[in-house]
RNA sequence: UGAGGAGGCUGGGUGAUCGCUCGAUACCUUCGGUAUCGGGAGGAAAGUCCGGACUCCAAGGGCAGGGCGCUGGGUAACGCCCAGGCGGAGCAAUCCGACACCAGCACCACAGAAAACAAACCGCCGAUGGCCAACGCGACGGGAUCCCAUCUGGUCGCCGCGGCUCAGGUAAGGGUGAAAUGGCGGGGUAAGAGCCCACCGCAGGGAUGGUGACAUCACUGGCACGGUAAGCGUCGCCCGGUGCAAGGCCAAAUAGGAAGACACGUGCGGACUCGAAAGGGGCUGCACAACGGCUGGCCCGGCCGGGGUCUUCGGGUAGGUCGCUUGAGGCUCGGGGUAACUCGGGUCCCAGAGAAAUGGUCACCUAUGCAAAGGGCAUAAUGCUCUUGCAGGACAGAAUCCGGCUUAUAGGCUUCCUUGCUCG
RNA sequence: CGGGGCGUAGCGCAGCCCGGUAGCGUACUCGCUUGGGGUGCGAGUGGUCGUGGGUUCAAAUCCCGCCGCCCCGA
C-alpha cells in the first residue's frame, strides 16, 4: 500500500508525470506491479514536527480511504503543500479524487 | 475596592465509527495472520546549554586545553536548588547581581594643564630672599638774603607704607572628563594645605557575636593604594576520550582474505648487475632501547611490523536481533530538617515507533469571544444576569534513560504578601 | 548524537584577534568629457552591523540567551 524503498522513490521522482493542485503535488509512474503503491514525502522545510506529522497523517488517511479504487500498476508520490493542513478534510478528499480521476488513475467504480 | 509582588496546580471533556502500534491469551500451517482484552506523547516531549547513568577505547604520567568562582548546606553530580551575607533598585511586599585577585604586561579615544607618577595651565600669595620706592630721621653742600634761625628743592645713608611678581610657595577656586590623589565644617596661614580639630569615609591590628561569608564596638594611623581580568594573566577547585549510528550476537550477495605455528635479522643509504619498465640479485657503509605505522591536540609511554613454508576457516557490508525501557521511578502515610532535601513503611507498573505508530469523520457538552433581539435587577455614567445564533481551543510530537537550565505558551483555578482609598 | 562556520549599504565582501573614525568594489544620483551613447574622471546618497540582555565611561568588536542559513563526522 505504501511506497518505502528509496530506490523506487528516486525512480518516480526522475521519471514520473507531475500534477499540481493547491494542496499537493502528485507524481505518478507506471510500473509492472500488480497493485499500486503511494509514498508521502514531507521535507524539513515544510514546518515544525507537529505540522509535518499532521500532513503525513492526513494524506495517509486519504490513501487509506481510496486505495481500493486505485488503478493497478502505478507508483504515486504525494508532496503536500502547507495550505493542506488547514483545509477541511472533505474538501481535500474532493480535490484528491478529482485529480486521480482526471489522470485516469481510478477504476471505473464510482465513489 | 484599586494598584502591585511572590508562588502552586491545570493545559478541553464524553460517546459512536473506520484505522495504526505494542503486550497478554486463544486459534490457524513455520515467516506470519485472525479474534478478544489491555496500554499508547509533554510541561515543556523543543533548543541541545550543563551534569550524570550506561557503553567501548592501555583508561598510565606530564603539558596544553576547557569549565566554575561571596559563605554554609542539599545532591549520584552539576554551571542546578535552598538558606544566609554584601552591593544595587523600589514607599513596601519583593526583585537583580560572572560577587576571588590589579603583583607583572597591556589599554584608558575626544576633551583637559595634567590620565597614572606625580606634576602645575589659569588663578591665589609673594610672609622669606631680590628689585623699585612714598613719608619720616640724619649728614653734606646750594638758593631766597650778608650771618644765625626758618623755608625750599638736590645728593647720600637709615627706616621701610606700598609696588613688581624675579626667585619661590600653594593646590582653596576655575574649567575638561566616565574617572583628577579622601568629603564637609571650623581653626590656622602671606596664600594655602590632614598643617591641627570634630563628624563621616579609608587602612591596620584587636575584642565580641557567628560553622562561615560578615557584622558591631572601641583603639591606632593623618590618608599611602585610580579604573579595566565578560584584556593577557594569577590563585583555588573540578574535568581522560567516546557517544545507543555507543556496544554485543546472527548473518545474504559480491570480493578474496584473515588467524595461528615454525625457522630466517631488520631499516636507511651507496655503487654494481639482470631487465624496455615495474621489479629482482648479490656486495658494501651506517644505525639498531633503531626506523616506520597506529594510538584523532603534543611529548613520554603503549601496541604492531618484511618475505617464505605448514595448519585452520574466519572476518565483515546490506539486513535482522539484543541493547529498549524497573528507574538517583510514581503515589500515599509517618519521622527529621527554617528550606532545598532526606529516612522508614505500604502500594503501583505508567508509550516503546523504526521512511519512524499515538490518526480521520460525526454528534453532544463546556471555559471563552463576537453579534443581534427580547426579558429581569440595580444605576449618575453604566453594569450584572437569562434565552437564541455563529466561532471555538495556546505552545507544541517521545527516539537510550535520568537531574537541571533556557526558550515558547490562549486561557482557567488557587494560596500568601505589600500598599492606596472608602465604610464600620 | 556530536562538531564547526556565517549573518555589516540593493549585491559581493573588509573591519572583530588587540573596544573609541563603520570602510572597499559594484549598483544608484549629479556634474565634466562626447555631436549622442558607452568608457573614463570627480562629487554625493545609502547601513536597526540578525535579535534581546549584560560588562564597560564607551560594544559591529568582549560575554550570555534566542532567530535564520550553510557545512562536516559517527
Amino acid at each position: 500500500m505504501f511506497l518505502r524503498v528509496s530506490r523506487e522513490i528516486e525512480q518516480v521522482k526522475r521519471q514520473g508525470h507531475r500534477v499540481s493542485t493547491h494542496f499537493f503535488n502528485l507524481l505518478f509512474f507506471r510500473k509492472s506491479n500488480s497493485f499500486s503503491q503511494v509514498g508521502i514525502i514531507v521535507g524539513r522545510r515544510f514546518g515544525i514536527a507537529v505540522r509535518r506529522n499532521r500532513a503525513k497523517r492526513i494524506f495517509r488517511e486519504l490513501v487509506r480511504e481510496t486505495h481500493n479504487d486505485l488503478a493497478p500498476g502505478y507508483a504515486l508520490l504525494i508532496f503536500p503543500k502547507r495550505d493542506a493542513i488547514v483545509e477541511p478534510f472533505q474538501d481535500l478528499k474532493t480535490a484528491w479524487i478529482g485529480s486521480l480521476r482526471k489522470q485516469r488513475l481510478l477504476t471505473s467504480k464510482p465513489l
